[in-house]
DNA sequence: CCATTCATATTCATCGGATCAATTGGAGTT
DNA sequence: AACTCCAATTGATCCGATGAATATGAATGG
């Protein structure tokens, strides 16, 4: 193994072991090379392999920090990975997203504080109101949808499967999906399945959630899947 | 954004634009710095970030390589904070896990073939035989409770499904779990498990497999959750 | 003509040092 | 006590040199 690696691996097992918690502050690179028994160049490869995994942060001039080594920080490198299977494998992270915001959107039914129930329906009041435009804002849709399904996913009581959910469709699918939906009907019936959702989140239904979540997902790995001949078929709701 | 970070944003945004593909080489290290505008040190840190998200490749004295960039590969970073929450989250990730690894068992029902289910019971044979022994080795416990599970989820058709499962539990966890069970009860408990959904799976039953897959996380849930005055009656079967 | 061996070129790996830039913290002033 | 400003600290970036692994093609032997 390289030294590289070694040192990565190093430092790892030193967050594994405790020795190095969230938040704490490393060496100063020069000591920390020699410690590692590397050179500084060497040493900065290793840190910026563990930078570009959220486990460390690097602070010019003030030093180098254990992150805060949260799983929806470390999960977050799954979105490049769903960015860049859009083409052949979006079905899948759909079908995993629809299994995973299922069970999170039934857990949030009986979780969620009222207080972000009405959020909730105040981001599709305010979706409505944008898809009601004529030069639609597509890119205010899409932060108006992430919004939606993230404030219901961190309420599920779960940490690591809200920040599996929040990453498993990156944001360059999410933009895709939407600017797909050039036909005003595929926005509105997005908008109409969010809405049973908010629905059943109000009557703190789980069953009626998890199924409403579900058939929303799907719909929108349908919109994808479904060939180009049976497309005003498949959307018309 | 600093120098470095551009780097890594213009190599990622070029796989995703297609520029460069699976399997391709990239121009060598003193060209792309040259094209890139930076230094050679700089262009390796970039490469090294690349590296550690297992889409650039590097073999010395040949040159650098765009990996498959197949989803099993690029998740598997996974493991890594899987293993640093040992501690909080370990249950909140076997939630996730029991949530996938319920539908990728009834999926596989109807899809694993013939052979791999009587690989399968060779699999359950040998932990049998292993966990029948005095010194009981943990280690070959561990790996064959890794290949039964790796070996079903495989075959359930969606290889990002597969490779969120596999990466979910690292190994780190998976070997705490599997020492926790001091119990000899306790493995007993699990093999009759894995034999429950192995007859579910012979059945072709997705239903049952489901149920039993679910149950059998749930069973190592709880046997971490449960506080250890209750652990005796928890771990009875 | 084919297979093997071996020298050489190519390329990444690692190193040491130098300079730039951002932040921090304290000295000095008001 | 609050503010300003400068120097020390620290990471960011760059440069050049050497080592190590691989590929390539020439030379060799069959």
């Amino acid at each position: 193994m390289g030294v590289i690696e070694t040192a990565i691996d190093t430092i790892k097992q030193m967050i594994i072991d405790g020795e190095l918690r969230p938040g704490q502050k490393l060496p100063v690179e020069k000591n920390l090379a020699e410690q590692l028994g590397v050179a500084r160049n060497t040493l900065r490869e290793a840190v910026r392999a563990l930078v570009a995994m959220r486990v460390l942060q690097t602070r010019q001039g003030d030093g180098t920090y254990v992150t805060s080594l949260s799983p929806d920080l470390l999960l977050d490198g799954m979105s490049f990975v769903a960015d860049i299977h859009l083409d052949a494998g979006a079905g899948e992270f759909l079908h995993v997203r629809r299994i995973l915001e299922a069970e999170a959107t039934a857990l949030a039914a009986t979780r969620i504080p009222d207080a972000d129930l009405v959020r909730l329906g105040d981001l599709l009041d305010e979706a409505e109101t944008v898809a009601a435009c004529d030069p639609v804002d597509h890119e205010k849709l899409i932060a108006l949808d992430q919004d939606f399904h993230a404030l219901i996913a961190s309420h599920c009581g779960n940490a690591v499967l809200a920040a599996v959910i929040q990453n498993m469709s990156g944001r360059t699918v999410r933009a895709r999906i939407w600017r797909g939906m050039s036909d005003p009907e595929a926005v509105h019936r997005t908008l109409r399945e969010h809405r049973a959702v908010h629905r059943a989140l109000l009557a703190r239904d789980s069953e009626r959630a998890r199924l409403h979540a579900a058939l929303h997902v799907l719909g929108v790995e349908e919109s994808l899947t479904v060939p180009r001949a049976f497309e005003g078929e498949a959307a018309r709701g």
